[in-house]
DNA sequence: AAAATAGTTCAAATGTTTTTGAACTATTTA
DNA sequence: TAAATAGTTCAAAAACATTTGAACTATTTT
C-alpha cells in the first residue's frame, strides 16, 4: 500500500461518521432536520425530539464534529442543517468506496 | 403517524446497523469480504486482519446478527460473504429513505 | 485413538459513550 | 437593570461495548 497513514485517517472518519449515525437520539435528529427545508435552531429540534438541551449540546457537538450537520450561531441561538456531502460521500457512497 | 411501533423497529434495525459498522476491525472485515469475490472461513479473515479467534467470533456474530454477513457452517469450518441487500437498503439508500 | 484445527461460550476486566444536574456565558426582553 | 432564554462546560454516575483467557464442542488429520 502506498500510504498506510492515509488510508487510516479515511478509516477513523468513516467510523466516526458510523458511531454519530448509530444512536437513536441522533437518528430521530437527522430525521427531523431531512424533513425540514429551513434552517433550525438547536433547541427547537431538542424540544421535538424531547431532549434535555445539555443532550442536545452534546448530540448536536458530536454530529458536527462528524461533518454531518453544518451550525451558524446567530446571537443566542444555533443554527443546524443537514451536510448532504457528507451522507453521500460516507453512506450513501460507502460500499461503492471501499 | 399509523403504527409507531413499526417504525421503532425499523430504527433499531437501523441503528443496530450502523453500530455494526462503528469499528474498525469489522470496517477491514468488510472492506476484505468486498474484496473477496470467493466465499472464505472466518479463520483465514481472522487471520488477514490479524485478531484473536475469540474476538473474531464476537465480531462475525455481531456482524451476522445485523444482517450485514451471511454465513454457512460447513463441518469444522464456518464461511462468511457480504450480505449485499442489506447494504443496499440500510445504507446506500439510507439518505434517501429516512 | 491421540493430536490438531475451527469455532463457541463464559465471566471478569477494561474501555467508551451517554446521561445528569449544577454552574456558567452571552444575548434578549420586560 | 433584572429576569428570561439559548446554549455550553464540567465532573460524576450509569450504561454499554470490547477484550481476554480458559474451558468447551465438533470435526479432521496423523
Amino acid at each position: 500500500m502506498v500510504n498506510t497513514k492515509l488510508k487510516k485517517q479515511i478509516d477513523d472518519r468513516q467510523i466516526q461518521i458510523f458511531k454519530a449515525l448509530a444512536d437513536p437520539i441522533r437518528l430521530e435528529i437527522i430525521e427531523y432536520l431531512k424533513h425540514t427545508d429551513h434552517e433550525i435552531a438547536c433547541g427547537e429540534v431538542g424540544r421535538a425530539v424531547n431532549i434535555s438541551k445539555t443532550s442536545g449540546s452534546y448530540h448536536f457537538k458530536l454530529l458536527e464534529s462528524a461533518g454531518l450537520i453544518n451550525t451558524r450561531r446567530e446571537a443566542r441561538e444555533k443554527y443546524v442543517t443537514l451536510n448532504k456531502s457528507t451522507f453521500d460521500k460516507y453512506v450513501t457512497d460507502f460500499y461503492q468506496n471501499i
